[in-house]
DNA sequence: CGAATAATTTGCGCTGGCGCAAACTTCTCC
DNA sequence: GGAGAAGTTTGCGCCAGCGCAAATTATTCG
């Protein structure tokens, strides 16, 4: 199942935590990397489960989900192309916390917390970029909590949409299509509401031909009529 | 307003950001500090400010709130002694993502940014620091989203009431009191709902001798009950 | 291509908790 | 100590959206 070495190097400088460093890191962190080819609907961890490696995807994309113990759930992110994930554990209490799943065929690479740590500490800018991307994942769990505090059913569901075509939105001539394939459970754990709800909303701007659902992918025909949803009280 | 160094570097090196790292970091980062006296009442910053400083609070307590387009807004965390605030973007964008008010008298150090930046820089293990704070704040906002989307109002004020409790609880013979001064829209503001419906929850534990309230302090004399409630559907 | 399966849509009734408003209590400051 | 301001409690009505259940449609696979 796992590929040997050599990782390319020149994958690993597109990742965002590589950023604004040398060739040099790039290829250090290949020597420590461990790549693998997942198949679509394969559990990568578990919420709770020790943290045995820290994770970054290369191509395809991944859930991430945590579920209380009452067997609630919510869906935290979707992680893309040249996003990490799974890699905060390694430097606080070592447990993953939250599941993470294949949503397509996928590519990650993977290193043993102590190589990346060490790497880390030999290269500050390392942990430097990760306190960016954490920040920025921060702020935006945070504005979640808002919306889904103080915002209707309605305008999180746009809002989520939207979110999504900025993570992941691609142009077609057929609008702009999220690349992700999304069911609508998954619309509704994000916007923090029920399947029939997000349904009830999603079809019906479907049939204002607003967007349009085709195998499990959403194409967005009018982005600006949605972002008017998400900003205006209903009206 | 703004005190004179030299700053004490015994006071940084009680700062989380500083653990595990020798006193001559904590030296460095002392002498480019700035340390305030702040009365009680006042903003330290707002959300979209241009962030000028990073911040450390020595003594008191700081209230992070973020507010939307709509003037909705949630409170985002409470800072007590020790801990860092507005430190972020400092990485990311610039611009502070909330407001910060001081709850009481309080006393903050602050840097900045680019001595921050560059400290980081020559001590991978600050930065390394920051990235665990960051990253179980982020596991926090992502449990407290979990719980407003499915768990019942009366839950999560209990809930809220059990974490404060955690963070800044001292015994007294009284009860376990809640070292921050907390008004019922407070409590409502970080468990996602409505002055009302907070002070329905909080006014019948009250009548029940579950806790008490006495100048704007919460005392919770019997915790287990408080968790059962935060535990079990209602029943 | 058609059957089996999975996902989505939709109707309907019910309720948690929000919104408004008013009474009451507790703090603050002169 | 008393007037005013600020914070809290509580009653009441209403509706967004949840939960259940069934019909419909899309997708997969033999």
């Amino acid at each position: 199942m796992a590929a040997p070495n050599p990782v390319d190097a020149k994958a690993l400088a597109a990742l965002a935590l590589f950023a604004a460093l040398p060739p040099a890191v790039a290829e250090e962190a290949a020597t420590m990397a461990r790549a693998r080819a997942l198949p679509r609907g394969m559990r990568i961890f578990d919420q709770g489960e020790r943290a045995g490696r820290a994770h970054a995807l290369l191509s395809g994309c991944v859930r991430i989900t945590q579920s209380g113990s009452d067997g609630e759930e919510i869906l935290v992110r979707f992680i893309g192309p040249g996003e990490i994930f799974g890699c905060v554990p390694v430097l606080t209490d070592g447990l993953y916390p939250a599941d993470a799943t294949t949503m397509v065929d996928s590519l990650e690479l993977s290193w043993d917390p102590a190589d990346l740590l060490a790497l880390m500490q030999r290269h500050s800018q390392v942990a430097i970029n990760m306190v960016a991307i954490v920040g920025k994942r921060l702020g935006e769990a945070q504005e979640r909590l808002r919306e889904v505090a103080t915002q209707s059913a309605e305008r999180r569901v746009a809002r989520t949409l939207l979110r999504l075509l900025d993570q992941a939105g691609r142009q077609t001539d057929d609008g702009v299509r999220i690349e992700f394939p999304l069911r609508r459970k998954d619309i509704a754990d994000i916007a923090g509401t029920t399947l029939h709800t997000a349904s009830r909303f999603v079809a019906g701007w479907g049939r204002q031909g607003l967007l349009a659902t085709r195998h499990h992918h959403v194409i967005i025909r009018s982005p600006d009529q949605l972002r008017i949803l998400a900003e205006e009280p209903p009206g």
